[in-house]
DNA sequence: AAAATAAATGTAATATTGACAATTAAAAAT
DNA sequence: ATTTTTAATTGTCAATATTACATTTATTTT
């Protein structure tokens, strides 16, 4: 059996999330909007492999990688029977190398609104999707789609953008601070307001040490989690 | 590559928690302590490879069965490169029927005091224990251990067993109630007092309604979950 | 009839969450 | 220079959820 990763890879442009896709280049399929993939190769775990395709594609590297679960449907590739396991990369847009990929003809696509995916692979982003919900909703991850230097409103933005609600402000930064993971710089950004808003960063040993802590950060967590 | 799955088949004695392990018959490690695995057939999905090795295994059919991460260290099998898989198994132990299961020398162990096991094998259980505790603190799957009838201090029990810790009575009554997924029956159970406790059952439809909804039922959850 | 055992139940203190609006800082417009 | 505009920042009160804690009840055994 032939066995490979696929990437689902998100980004934040700063009012939406966004899926990065590629046009496939060989047969079958050829020209069509796909995951970015690639077989396992002989000295690779799967989270290597995963890490290998995301770094050819993106030019990142120390990649967040999450790894689901695999889909392995008998007549999912139509050439060959292929395991495949998908991997939800989340990534610092900012950061992506638009010459790097140039090669693999990619493009940053809404999550909400994405061409026809070949084979299963708009299954996989969609569990992808319902996955990161699940994930974000008791961990920090969605730190891993801002740069380095954020504030609390494009924080609030992206929880917003992710669960599709909207969140008090005063709730949600209360909620955050309170986890005890930013730190607030002496620095703000102007680009969305004449006060301008005050630049945070992730206290990386905390976030670390905290991060497989529980904590509820949605609102009214009454929603139906897959 | 061969891909293969591994079971983890959790069951619960009413005191411990325990862990359904086989002596290999076969080269290598034949004799050494294993997950009941076997590899993915031609026709066959890994979720459906995972419930035909349990049903061979323990006579159960319909069982809670859950993917965790691949395993895919490629020296992980000596011989030949293979893919494992594991699944956590979550069974009734009263109806594993033994009988089927002496072909494969079979043994229920205490999760905290195991054998050796061949390969990576310790690692795939003590994954999924932390995916069993994680996954049990905010969905109702402890159930699935229980038989259909059993009682809330029995429920309890499985609680502390399965967290280390002790709870009091009278909040977890109410918490478990409050769930609405029970459904209280007109018999009592008097194996372990003279008062003898009510016996409740799932309500199934309420169960499956409501499996995904996020509910927190450890208390003081500043527990570090993996 | 008394003792023993485990089951069942309630309440008050505390912590967390949710709802809600006024003030502030800076730039742009007058 | 003053006013206007825009988004950022901040606080309080009510409701809800959680925690800590002890007595009563049903039944069997002595």
């Amino acid at each position: 059996m032939l066995v490979a990763v696929d990437c689902i890879i998100f980004g934040f442009d700063g009012t939406h999330l966004k899926l990065l896709l590629i046009q496939r280049a060989f047969q079958p399929e050829a020209g069509n909007w796909s995951l970015m993939g690639g077989f396992v190769q002989p000295d690779e775990t799967l989270p290597k492999a995963a890490a290998r395709v995301l770094k050819k594609l993106t030019g990142i590297a120390d990649v967040y990688l999450e790894e689901l679960s695999a889909f392995s449907h008998p007549e999912r590739d139509p050439i060959e029977r292929t395991l495949s396991v998908p991997f939800t990369a989340l990534v610092d847009i900012q950061q992506y190398e638009t010459q790097i990929t140039d090669d693999y003809h990619a493009g940053w696509f809404d999550i909400n609104k994405y061409p026809k995916l070949i084979f299963d692979h708009r299954e996989m982003v969609e569990k992808a999707k319902a996955r990161l919900r699940y994930k974000a909703a008791f961990h920090p991850v969605l730190f891993e789609l801002l740069p380095a230097k954020f504030t609390i409103p494009q924080l609030l933005n992206l929880y917003e953008e992710v669960y599709d609600i909207s969140m008090d402000k005063r709730n949600f930064s209360r909620k955050i601070l309170s986890m005890d993971l930013l730190e607030k710089l002496n620095e703000k950004d102007k680009g969305n307001s004449k006060k301008g808003a005050w630049l945070y960063r992730l206290n990386k040993k905390k976030y670390k040490a905290n991060f497989h802590k529980v904590a509820s950060i949605i609102p009214n967590p009454d929603i139906h989690y897959s």
